[in-house]
DNA sequence: CGTTCTCTTGACTCATCTCAAATCTGGTGG
DNA sequence: CCACCAGATTTGAGATGAGTCAAGAGAACG
């Protein structure tokens, strides 16, 4: 993580913003944008950077501009789950709550927009445009979490990574407007041990499950972490998901 | 689940609502009340009956007045996976979205008190105190559901039936007003299948660990629905929640 | 009071975990 | 540019928790 492309110059203008248009922010107008940079500050962590502590008290909330960052829960005896990964324009911390519910680790180095949480929801209170579309991220959310519910409680080891790599690979096609097919290479921006810690499987589980798809051609790794995917359908068919074959999103 | 007792008379004016303070209809005033008697129905269905199928196009939404609705999804080949449970108060549907992400069915007898979906987002748009409550009650739907992928990543399953009793006799507690202590009893509502179900284990499993516990005497079982707690501190350890011990809720 | 469904228990299997070691990768310094 | 190092990843061998299949016991229902 130390040959990091340049770091691009921040604070920029929200017009200019990478994610304006599928952010809290997106659907305001000019004027707001306008408060909204009176307000809002970047911050950047590094890879591996601890964001905030499960049961700390954060009095600030954001979106991820670039970069990865993971949000995880801990049991007493270090076992630990991953409950959530976010992307660029996903939304970070609970406006209303106090302290933080997980811990937010930056997986990549990660730039986050952030406001301070008591003028944020000052904000949202004047501004039910920004309110409205909180809601429907947070009902994304939900969903999301209840998705990946039915894979922790449900699919097996191989089922997980597929569906894993099938979600990874929307994600990257549908960032650049293409169409996901054969042929796709896409970056896992997580180490084997975060895939662990999202999929409720030990980093040895992973690596086995990895090798044998690989081995089957269903795709091919470049270094560790970036795949190209051969046979899309099949990679999908392994995925195990209901009979829409995930085609519902 | 014949032996009901006689359904309580509906429908019932807001004002004498057993969940007139805590559903998402909580902040309204007077007046928002009178609008929402206008437009509100009941609905009743009986146990094991289908609410609604996924990806059916569902036009109602609402809140559970009385009785237990589960939410499930269901992979290809039949395994499934319940992804919520609603007690009275819960909110289902999706406003926003045509058609439903999951199975819901009673669990119990259940009786919803619903609105068109089309009527209910005019209607949080013109109240924005309506809408600021469906979104908190949204990111507690959230929170539960990643504390929920915790369990269901991560825990054995002796703790996830120790989970699931301590946040049943909790809620039991708390709807009462008392404090969750040894002696407490309370009905687990839902069969050991739909415990399987929710705790991503199958049914001989949940039977073992609740023999087990009960061995134990962790807890006692009257008929098979009703739990004693005779040790609810040695349940909680069971649970095996990170070191807060769950006190963080 | 028999019928049916739910729940429990037993015996055995298997997917995943655990423990251990080898290999690879990316980064560093010579 | 290349050898080396530390951490990440892969692979192997064996252990085990939970699943599967099968049967019996208990509850609920008509």
């Amino acid at each position: 993580m130390s040959s990091m492309t340049a770091p691009r110059p921040l604070p920029i203008r929200c017009a200019d913003c990478p994610i304006r248009y599928r952010a809290v922010c997106s659907p305001c107008d000019e004027g707001e944008l306008q408060e909204l940079e009176r307000i809002k500050s970047y911050r950047t962590y590094e890879a591996g950077e601890t964001i905030a502590w499960a049961g700390e008290k954060l009095s600030l909330v954001g979106s991820v501009v670039e970069g990865v960052a993971m949000l995880s829960s801990t049991l007493a005896d270090g076992r630990r789950q991953m409950v959530g990964l976010l992307f660029p324009s996903d939304f970070l911390g609970r406006p209303g709550r106090e302290s933080v519910s997980y811990d937010a680790v930056a997986a990549t180095r990660v730039t986050f927009c952030m406001f301070q949480k008591r003028e944020f929801e000052r904000l949202i209170t004047r501004t039910p445009r920004i309110e409205r579309r909180l809601l429907e991220m947070t009902l994304d959310d939900l969903d999301a979490a209840r998705e990946w519910m039915v894979l922790l409680g449900r699919k097996t080891a191989r089922e997980k990574i597929a569906t894993l790599f099938v979600i990874m690979a929307r994600r990257e096609a549908t960032m650049h407007d293409q169409p996901a097919g054969d042929g796709l290479r896409f970056p896992l921006y997580i180490s084997r041990e975060a895939m662990a810690d999202y999929l409720g499987l030990t980093i040895e589980t992973v690596s086995r499950q990895i090798s044998s798809l690989r081995r089957e051609g269903v795709f091919t790794l470049e270094g560790n972490r970036t795949v190209q995917i051969h046979d899309l359908a099949r990679l999908i068919e392994e995925a195990g998901d209901d009979a829409d074959g995930g085609l519902a999103n």
